[in-house]
DNA sequence: ATCCTAGTGGCAGAGACTGCCATTGTCAAC
DNA sequence: GTTGACAATGGCAGTCTCTGCCACTAGGAT
C-alpha cells in the first residue's frame, strides 16, 4: 500500500468527521443543544446515525473536540519551554499560546455560546478534562524528575493552567475582547499576586 | 401546619434520599458504575425507578452528591474568613476545613474508588463543577466589591481552591495518607512556591 | 368521617447508544 | 478489467436513561 492512499483514506475520514462536527455545532447554535437529536445531526451531515457513533462516542463528545484538538500542542508547548524556566512562566507561555490558537478557530465562539446556554453541553465539555489533565500532567512530570511528591505536584501543575485557560476563554468570549492574550495575561498576573 | 410536621416530612425525604444513595454507592463498588442500572439501584433501595428520578436527576448525579453536600459550607467558610485576610489564606483555610469534612465521611473512599475506576463516573462527578464554581465565585465576589475585573478574579479564585481540593483528595486517597490536612497543606505550599 | 395534599408507582414513549450482519465501496494484485 | 481482500457504511433490533401523565395511597387538617 502506498503512503498516499493511506493518507487519502485518513483525509476522507477527517472530512466526514468535520462534516458531522460542523453540522452539529450549527444545529446546536440554531436550536439549542438539548433539542438537537443525533438523528438530526446525522441527517444534516449526510450520514447514518449509526455512522455518527463511529466518529463520536456520544452527542456530548462533540462539545469537547474543540479543546481536545489542541491537547498535543499544549503538552508540546510545555515540553518546549526551557528547562530552567519557572513553572509559572511555563504555564503562562503555554496557556497564552494555546489560548491564541483556540480563539483563532472560527467556531470557537459558537462552541462557547452553546456551552454557556446549555448546562448539559457545558458538562459534556468538562467531561474531557480528566483526559486533558492526565495529558498535561505527564508533560509536567518530565520536568520534575527529581522533585519531591512528583505526582501531586504534576497534577496541581496540570490543573492550574487548564483552570486558567478555561476562565480566560470564557471571559474573553463574554466581554467581546479583541485580544485574548491580554485576558490570559491578566489571569496570570492575578495568579502571581496571590502569594504577594 | 405545625413546624414539626414539616420537618418530619423533610426528615423522611432525606431518609429515602440517603437510602437510594447508599444503595447506589454500594452497588457501584460491588459491580462497577457502568454495569449498575437505575432499576438495580431502585430495587435495592426499595423504591420504584420512577421515584429514583424524583430524588436524583440522573444516575451520574449520584456521583456528585458527595461534594455538593458541602457546597454551602465551603461558601460559608470563605465568607467567614476575616476580611483583611489574603485570598491565598482564605482559600487555604477553607479548603483545609472542607477537605477534613469530606475525608471524614464514611463513604468518601468508596466514591473516589468508583470515580477512579470508571471514567463515566468521574465525568459525572465533574459535571457538578460549574454549579460549584458559580457558588464559590459568588462567595469570593463579596470580598471583591471594589476590585478591577471583579468577575474574572472571582472565577479564578473559585477555580483554584476547587482544583486544589480535587488534587488533594485524590492524592490522599491513592496514597493512603492518614491526615488529609497534611496533603492539603502541601498543595497550598506548592501553590505558594509558584511565584517565588 | 371527610377532604386535601404530598409522595408514590406504573405506563408509554422519546432519545442515546451498542452489537450484529448485510451491503457497498476502494484499493491492489492479478 | 476482473477479482479478492478489507475498511467503511447502513439498517435493525434491543437495552438503558429519562420524562410526562395519570391513578393511587397515606397522613394531617377540619
Amino acid at each position: 500500500m502506498t503512503d498516499s492512499s493511506g493518507k487519502l483514506q485518513a483525509r476522507k475520514q477527517q472530512l466526514v468527521r468535520d462534516a458531522i462536527w460542523d453540522a452539529a455545532i450549527d444545529l446546536f447554535v440554531a436550536n439549542g443543544f438539548d433539542s438537537v437529536t443525533v438523528d438530526d445531526i446525522a441527517q444534516s451531515a449526510g450520514v447514518s446515525p449509526r455512522t455518527f457513533f463511529r466518529y463520536f462516542s456520544s452527542k456530548g463528545d462533540l462539545m469537547g473536540q474543540g479543546i481536545v484538538t489542541y491537547r498535543e500542542q499544549l503538552a508540546e508547548a510545555i515540553r518546549a519551554r526551557p528547562r530552567r524556566e519557572s513553572h509559572f512562566e511555563v504555564m503562562r507561555h503555554s496557556v497564552l499560546q494555546i489560548a491564541e490558537m483556540v480563539a483563532g478557530h472560527p467556531r470557537t465562539r459558537s462552541v462557547i455560546a452553546v456551552a454557556t446556554k446549555s448546562p448539559g453541553a457545558r458538562e459534556a465539555q468538562l467531561a474531557h478534562r480528566p483526559q486533558l489533565e492526565e495529558f498535561v500532567a505527564r508533560a509536567f512530570a518530565q520536568r520534575l524528575r527529581n522533585s519531591r511528591q512528583n505526582d501531586l505536584r504534576a497534577r496541581l501543575l496540570a490543573g492550574l493552567p487548564l483552570t486558567a485557560l478555561d476562565v480566560a476563554i470564557r471571559y474573553w468570549y463574554e466581554h467581546g475582547e479583541e485580544d485574548i492574550r491580554k485576558t490570559a495575561e491578566n489571569v496570570f498576573s492575578m495568579l502571581g499576586e496571590l502569594t504577594g
